[in-house]
DNA sequence: GTAACCTACAACCAAATGGTTGTAAATGAA
DNA sequence: TTCATTTACAACCATTTGGTTGTAGGTTAC
């Protein structure tokens, strides 16, 4: 039933880190630019801590990646997972598109 | 802040809902071909209720739709907001995009 | 009419989520 | 050295999530 499990929750992770308002900014945030956590901690009505974990969900779904740069943690945005959830959705927008021609077929049939 | 409130949590919801496995094999099934709650039930190793629960969160996140067909709910799936989601993704691919353009044309300067 | 089937929904439960405060440690600046 | 900054992490809390069982109502088949 479930083919490939390990990848499977990868995904659940991918959409769920990117089911949170504020995870999604601190993603356009980092992928324009780099920044510390403390940088973006001041850009949100919340605790350093609150921003904190944000980050630490956006990065157990490979969406960011961290870099410690002296007392600071450089927050880098990764486009690759982005790329594999855009596809993965377009699979989606495949399966559909086949499932219309194939209804077409059927209707063009006499 | 926060720009466009309702959308935000339309977008929270849409990739909430992407976020569970046995969800995005009922959007899979339903988008290829459309069936009953309770053909859908029989596929997992779930309750039925709990299934209906997710057919209610995909319903919630308009990645389907339900119809009354006499004593059963037929489960349509809802291209719309799939693309919605893609074209989502491909935002932030662009802002990639321009930002290592961006970046190419500093190194470029001399 | 009655039995089987399909759905709706409530109540319950354990675990996860998104937030908080507080404490401690490492680093940089004065 | 001392102080401010930055991060890490634990403990706590309320709410949501993903599952269960049970009950009830509507529809179809026999």
């Amino acid at each position: 039933m479930v083919v490939n499990e390990t990848r499977e929750v990868e995904i659940d992770r991918l959409f769920q880190a990117l089911a949170d308002s504020t995870r999604r900014d601190i993603v356009t945030r980092v992928i324009t630019r780099e920044q510390s956590v403390s940088d973006l901690a001041r850009q949100y009505a919340m605790s350093f801590a609150a921003v904190q974990k944000h980050v630490a969900v956006l990065e157990r779904a490979m969406l960011i990646t961290k870099e410690r740069r002296g007392r600071e943690q450089i927050v880098h945005g990764d486009p690759s997972m982005l790329r594999t959830a855009a596809r993965l959705l377009e699979e989606y927008e495949e399966i559909w598109r086949a499932r219309a021609q194939r209804i077409d077929q059927i209707l063009a049939e006499d």
